[in-house]
DNA sequence: ACATAATATACTTATTTGCGTATAGACGCA
DNA sequence: TGCGTCTATACGCAAATAAGTATATTATGT
């Protein structure tokens, strides 16, 4: 039923394997440029050239990360004539970025107020 | 208020900079060892000695990790004598693995199964 | 002050990664 | 079949990153 790994939905207790699976998940999602394709994709599927100009980005580029996305099932690729079109293959990976960005705008902001308290104290 | 970047709970129409922070945020959690740390912390602020133990890393190592994850506002540093305990920020961050965990299960599985079918072809 | 212990950092090296460039491969059309 | 278009890949390079090693820094107790 399952292959050789084991396949858990909670990050506790997995294995070196497993972790490393997650930690490539993650490595995925921590390229800018990947993240605009993302976001790009969020109306609906898009070709890879009006992708890389809307990324302001090379096409060989654009290429290049939609093939890693694609490798973590993020994205589906689907070619139709000479174009290959990508779409989002699970909104979860939104839900996730959403997530994430709430805990950096947290992160910002106590930043801030940390440089300010110092700047007021101005030791 | 709030800084210079606009800080928003949502990916969609982030700025550049604002992507660069989300970006650095996952690369933060795509490293192996790092998830291993955040995972040890689950039951509660351990020090760096015994992280380094627990996760069969160097001392330094560890050290370093640790101060990536505390750069990203996930863990929380306090030393107490000549120790130095850390300790997880907010949960949120098991949430955002476990859900990472979910997908990238999911994503073996596909993989899994399309192997197995491209196998029983055996074209 | 000194010795000890715990943690952080500097330096080096090996590996990874993203990108520019050029090119190969696939498809449609005349 | 030959041409134009679109996408993927190979190659080289520069920057980023992780880890080993040694050392600096900080705190505790005598």
């Amino acid at each position: 039923m399952h292959s050789t790994t084991q396949s858990c939905s909670k990050m506790e207790g997995l294995s070196e394997l497993a972790l490393d699976h997650v930690a490539q998940y993650f490595s995925a999602l921590s390229e800018p440029t990947r993240l605009k394709i993302l976001n790009h994709l969020r109306d609906g599927e898009k070709n890879v050239g009006d992708l890389a100009i809307a990324c302001d980005c090379s096409q060989a580029n654009v290429s290049r990360h939609l093939s890693t996305l694609a490798k973590h099932g993020m994205v589906v690729r689907e070619g139709r004539g000479t174009a290959v079109f990508y779409r989002i293959a699970d909104d979860a990976i939104y839900a996730l970025c959403d997530l994430v960005c709430g805990n950096v705008a947290r992160q910002l902001e106590s930043q801030a107020s940390l440089l300010g308290s110092l700047q007021n104290k101005k030791s």
